[in-house]
RNA sequence: GUGCCUGUAGCUCAGCUGGAUAGAGCGUCUGACUACGGAUCAGAAGGUCGGAGGUUCGAAUCCUUCCAGGCACACCA
């Protein structure tokens, strides 16, 4: 029996169709162009099949009969008007009005709205943010950790379990340096008020030394040698460095409304990281060269696909993944094919997801394949869900005046005084606690949404005003139309009307396709989750407002007589809640008022 | 040089597992304020989808090639 979603017009259609397809040989055809799809055009109804057309071409057959054929043997009774064969052989459906009321009818009462658990659950891993220690967490940050928190979000919405991990950079050779630093020069006032910024300038100050003067660069090595071998001192220092840092991870955070399950970072793996090296000479899968160990091809893909080779001057030449360096300290690539291992083992996921950079890009192709030889038996799924740059004004990557990296957390401050400067000039009612809230809420949605709502793969210019406008496709948009809804009750509650959870009954053309609009949310939600875009989701909560903002137009609420208005009523705290709940799994907050 | 990503309206971006007339927002122009939130809504103008070939009944979408921009190219992460 296949899989039916109660509200998911889609599935529901894509089931009729599959079973009036039943005995037909369609080998020939790629199963995905036999996939019902919205229609591209309101003109041809709600959704179309076009499968006719490619099933045509494979079995010799002209496109309009096999749509005849099909149309005879298929059942949408239920859901859908008879269809009309239409152009070349497309087969357009209009959803019936009957369909859709109790399909909303059944949302209201149902706590996910109608959106059922994926077909197949699946265990996840999910590695993002990653910032790293003694540093300022940056704008660089932002896409991993707001893409990343989306993600999760809408995997545990579709009933998959998952686990989030903090890979967090806190170990590696620029500690040399900082234990130099706070050994020397460690400024306690400077580090009681702003660590963060007293342990970057210790670093800069000894890397700056270390660049005209060796020994420096000695010394800095030498004291990672000791904190790695366990010096008392050192350990110590570093303990230190990283629990100032959590606080500044943790404060950021809790601003973004995010969590983690672990938090285990590059040292967590840093003891394996020998033995696994020798793990993977020992096996074949890499070996010395030049006195480091590496992992080269093995010849078995075509070179142009082949993550260990790299063409120079016209020559495919090796381009091996360094596990253990000359000097005997391992790599971030060894790290994380321990990390991997040790995610397999502690839980054993069908798939684990980076949402890093696309710069690296061929990183990932290393270690995911590097990882496929060591354990061929193993199914655990990879992706690497990469995205673009931040860019500013002038088209390179947002910048500081001065050249600095923009720190995050006066990214967020900017956003929220901005939010708040809007709030106040539109409504100075609010006293001050209600408007910072507001404006922690708007600010902080603006940013994550200016992130989501643009597809991952490209960059895109940072701009203020986009995404904190209140018309077009940004959060404060969105939020306002969640309020309008709201406003709507708190009216019908001042003129005493009851509400109840009335049956929904559509009668307006702009009603029915507000209707519509809710009962594609389960699709809009699968759609973010295929390529892992959740700029799909925004397009439908942006069309939803949209639609809505039709409605309001065209439909009196409060005023209309008894049954049409708890109808409509019913309608709408059905939109705020898919707008509530669609934002909310983009981890954007809804306001009652703003 | 090789690989990956990108090139769509004046600007910022959707659409890219091929489907019927390429969509939004901003900006421009024109309307709607005795208003269930005008922090809004409606309408108009605006495109040889970087260029050229090809596959196909059908291409912004797939293939080839060229042009432009970004990124990455062993012992930093």
């Amino acid at each position: 029996m296949r899989f039916i979603q109660k509200m998911n017009a889609k599935s529901q259609l894509q089931n009729a169709i599959d079973a009036a397809l039943h005995g037909v040989d369609f080998s020939g055809v790629a199963p995905e162009t036999l996939q019902v799809a919205k229609a591209t055009n309101p003109q041809f109804g709600d959704y179309q099949w076009n499968g006719a057309l490619p099933l045509a071409k494979a079995l010799k057959m002209k496109p309009r009969d096999i749509a005849a054929d099909v149309l005879g043997r298929l059942d949408v009774s239920d859901i859908a008007e008879m269809p009309e064969i239409a152009g070349a052989g497309f087969l357009n459906f209009r959803i019936k009005t009957s369909w859709l009321e109790n399909a909303l009818n059944e949302a209201q009462n149902d706590a996910r709205l109608g959106v059922e658990s994926a077909r197949e659950t699946g265990k996840f891993v999910v590695d993002f943010s990653s910032p790293n220690v003694a540093k300022p967490m940056h704008v660089g940050h932002i896409r991993s950790t707001i893409i990343g928190d989306a993600i999760v979000r809408l995997l545990r919405f579709k009933g998959h379990q998952v686990v989030t991990d903090n890979h967090i950079g806190d170990w590696g050779t620029a500690f040399g340096k900082i234990i130099v630093g706070w050994k020397s020069d460690l400024d306690e006032k400077n580090l009681a008020s702003d660590p963060i910024g007293e342990m970057e300038r210790l670093y800069k100050l000894i890397n700056e030394r270390a660049k005209s003067d060796a020994s420096v660069e000695d010394l800095a090595r030498s004291e990672t040698a000791l904190l790695q071998s366990g010096d008392e001192e050192n350990l110590k220092i570093w303990e230190r460095v990283r629990d100032l840092s959590q606080e500044q991870f943790d404060r950021i955070y809790a601003l973004l409304g995010i969590e983690f399950d672990v938090a285990l970072g590059e040292s967590f793996y840093n003891p394996r990281l020998p033995a696994l090296v020798d793990e993977l000479l020992a096996e074949g899968v890499a070996r010395e060269s030049e006195g480091a160990v590496a992992i080269f091809s093995d010849g078995k893909a075509e070179p142009k696909d082949d993550p260990f080779l790299i063409n120079r001057d016209g020559q495919w030449t090796d381009f091996p993944a360094i596990i253990r360096k000359r000097d005997g300290a391992a790599t971030y690539a060894t790290t994380d094919l321990a990390t991997l291992e040790h995610r397999l083992k502690e839980w054993a996921p069908d798939e684990v997801i980076y949402v890093v950079d696309a710069r690296q890009q061929g990183h990932f192709r290393q270690v995911f394949a590097a990882f496929k030889r060591w354990k061929p038996e193993e199914e655990m799924r990879f992706s690497h869900v990469s995205f673009g740059t931040i860019l500013g004004d002038d088209g390179k990557p947002l910048k500081t005046r001065s050249g600095e990296n923009v720190k995050l957390q006066e990214l967020l401050d900017e956003a929220q005084s901005r939010a708040l400067a809007i709030v106040t000039e539109k409504n100075s009612a609010y006293d001050d606690q209600t408007a910072q809230n507001i404006a922690r809420a708007v600010g902080i949605g603006a940013v994550k949404y200016a992130d989501l709502s643009q597809n991952r793969a490209t960059d895109y210019l940072f701009s203020w005003d986009k995404m904190l406008a209140t018309q077009g496709n940004a959060a404060p948009y969105l939020q306002i139309a969640y309020t309008r809804v709201r406003s709507i009750f708190r009216k019908a509650q001042s003129e005493g009307i009851e509400m109840e959870n009335a049956p929904i009954h559509l009668i307006e053309p702009s009603e029915i396709a507000l209707g519509k609009q809710i009962s594609r949310f389960s699709e809009a939600i699968d759609a973010a989750l295929v390529d892992y875009r959740p700029n799909a989701l925004c397009d439908y909560l942006y069309e939803l407002a949209g639609s809505f903002a039709a409605f309001y137009r065209d439909c009196p609420v409060t005023q209309a007589g008894a049954e049409v208005r708890n109808s409509r009523l019913a309608l709408c705290a059905l939109t705020a809640r898919v707008l509530q709940t669609g934002l909310g799994l983009l981890g954007i907050e809804t306001l009652e008022q703003m």
